[in-house]
DNA sequence: ACCGGTACCTAGTGCTACTGGATACCAGCG
DNA sequence: CGCTGGTATCCAGTAGCACTAGGTACCGGT
């Protein structure tokens, strides 16, 4: 599926933020994980201006742990701010799906 | 709700497409339509810009009227091309939505 | 020594919606 | 008549976001 970056603008800092209060996870596998999910285009460059973005902002702590198969990792987790910004994030998701759902849907609006 | 910004760009495209497909109309009345729809702080300029953007893409078909409130009306309504694309959009739309809930809703990803 | 997979980072680009104006038509009021 | 407010369009500039297209570096296997 292509055309698919326009509608991921905002998003996809969800996703990651979604991935990271799962459980504590680095920008590597989270790129990976975003592509199994389906969004096949997603490369590590944006995972990590989203996740500096995240850090910036401070919604996250961060915590370097050595790799057995490369490089050290930086293992992302959500502070409050983090917990409190995911949360906001999902109502506005859930309100803007639920009116274009609803213009989608049908006739009046 | 405010925010909403970020996780309209590329939504709101296709939400204009929508209205314009569901009956020939203009980019005052859309903006007033999405307005009432719950996007509140969608201004005529974006509406305009987007309008613009079809026109320019060759999804719409353009005609002069005028009105007997105000100044003359530029009516919109979608071509073969743009009925295509918002077709496009919607299965587009389909696919973000379905796997964003998926992550959301539980578990193992 | 080299390559492929892992892991991170960054400067620059393009697309999109928003800001903050300007212009203009029309009706009603003082 | 001038003024205001609703209708209606347009545009230059701004900011945010994902993507491009690189670079650096660690590690195991051949």
């Amino acid at each position: 599926m292509k055309g698919l970056t326009e509608l991921l603008k905002g998003a996809l800092e969800g996703c990651v933020l979604e991935l990271i209060g799962r459980e504590e996870t680095y920008g590597y596998e989270i790129t990976r994980k975003l592509n199994v999910l389906g969004f096949d285009d997603v490369v590590e460059g944006t995972v990590y201006t989203i996740l500096l973005r995240l850090e910036k902002n401070g919604l996250v702590v961060v915590t370097k742990k050595p790799s057995e198969v490369g490089p050290p990792r930086k293992f992302y987790a959500l502070n409050d701010s983090g917990r409190a910004e995911l949360a906001d994030f999902w109502s506005r998701w859930e309100f803007v799906t639920s009116k274009i759902d609803q213009l989608k849907g049908h006739s009046d609006v």
